[in-house]
DNA sequence: GCATATTTGTCCGTATGTATA
DNA sequence: CTATACATACGGACAAATATG
């Protein structure tokens, strides 16, 4: 087991981070160590000792504290009473749980799209325009952002801050798992034309049948990522 | 404004609270802050004292705030950078949100209940009875209690965890409307016996004729909060 | 609009309990 | 089994922001 215990190395993780102080030093904390996970830079498993990471950080321990109990809440990581705070390992019924989620949720909010928000699909739009360009410069995390920005921003159509919410968060959670497998271009690439399709017919006001090729993408994903996440199980 | 600033009365609040300590303070004292709000004994607005809190719940401030964090990130509260935090003040446009959250993720789970969880129905059949109890000696609160069970045991059938999280963290907010309005007899008595036929068609395996009676049911239950809820608005 | 009191935000030091080498 | 490291939790301190008269 991994765990990051000397401030230095915590401090050289969040070098070049902007700190725009619009709220509460928690709060960034927060936001800068999330960043982190989504970004795949810290191994599942890790231990966060609080020590380093607030010394790192240059903020005091019960700040720290605060913002972990927050990622904790959300669960990209783990608390174990009196042992630490742990990067989230996913396993591969999470995975399973997370795509029922996503299942449910997102196909349901395109479904409900048809009256809303005419000028969101704009969004949708702009993340796969994204996701294409870093393909062209084989930036394959970028694509993974933007693919994330492509399913926020179709659930945003159904006009529901609580549900933008929730797949915010499960899509977050999900991200623990894309990064533990190297060839991420092997899991984007495929799904760049079926985003595409999915944009058209939304721009053409299809939403039904958006929904449905989004139903068949996210069944496809799913068994693509188990497998793949299965087979490291074994191997590992 | 009203603000819960003596530490007599918040300790008063938690007369006869037990504390199993199978988790950390903080999390202990965000589960006993989170009773008081879902039973509605702590008016929406009114702002919570660091130091009464602490005081009354004999914690420290560090460990309060942890607590507090929780429960804004739950949306039970919420908090004002150097302001403090209020007890969550639930908008017209916030139940319709949940409503809709309610629709997406209840009925999704009760399609999805066909093929798992055979034992989990007698739970469903548990929340009822008890909910028929609670009417009986005229105990609406409990009828409103028994009833957020009805609707975590329907939402449990598709045996998924993240869903069940989900669902509990918005029946807690919307707990928040009902206990503004006085009348809570009106609210469920008519409900009981839809409750009913919805878990006796679960038991005799047609789930799609449940999830359309418990469509029914939100959609009817949604309208007639709202239309309580804007008349408040427009008396205070 | 101003001066004052209150409250939050943040940090530090420390004592205690728990887990691990 | 002992020693060490670490998390837990507390209390005090002070600056900054806000509320109050």
């Amino acid at each position: 087991m991994t765990t990051l215990d000397r401030p230095e190395s915590v401090a050289a993780l969040f070098a070049g981070t902007n700190k725009p102080s619009l709220s509460s030093t928690g709060e960034r904390v927060a936001d800068a160590l999330r960043n982190l996970l989504i970004e795949g830079r810290l191994d599942p498993g890790t231990r966060l000792s609080e020590e380093a990471f607030a010394q790192g950080l240059n903020v005091s321990r019960n700040t720290l504290r605060e913002a972990l109990r927050l990622l904790a809440h959300e669960g990209l990581v783990v608390h174990q009473l009196n042992r630490g705070v742990f990067v989230r390992e996913l396993t591969a019924d999470d995975i399973v749980s997370i795509y029922q989620v996503r299942e449910i949720i997102e196909i349901a909010a395109v479904r409900n799209a048809s009256t809303h928000s005419p000028g969101g699909i704009s969004r949708v739009r702009l993340a796969v325009t994204q996701a294409l360009e870093a393909a062209e410069t084989g930036d394959w995390s970028g694509v993974g952002t933007a693919n994330m920005h492509f399913h926020n921003a179709l659930v945003a159509l159904a006009g529901n801050q609580r549900i933008n919410a929730m797949i915010r968060q499960t899509l977050a959670e999900l991200r623990l798992a894309f990064h533990v497998m190297k060839p991420i271009k092997e899991f984007h690439e495929p799904y760049l034309p079926v985003n595409q399709e999915i944009c058209r017919l939304l721009e053409a006001g299809r939403t039904d049948e958006a929904a449905d090729e989004l139903a068949a993408y996210l069944r496809t994903a799913r068994d693509q990522l188990i497998n793949a996440y299965t087979a490291l199980d074994t191997t590992a």
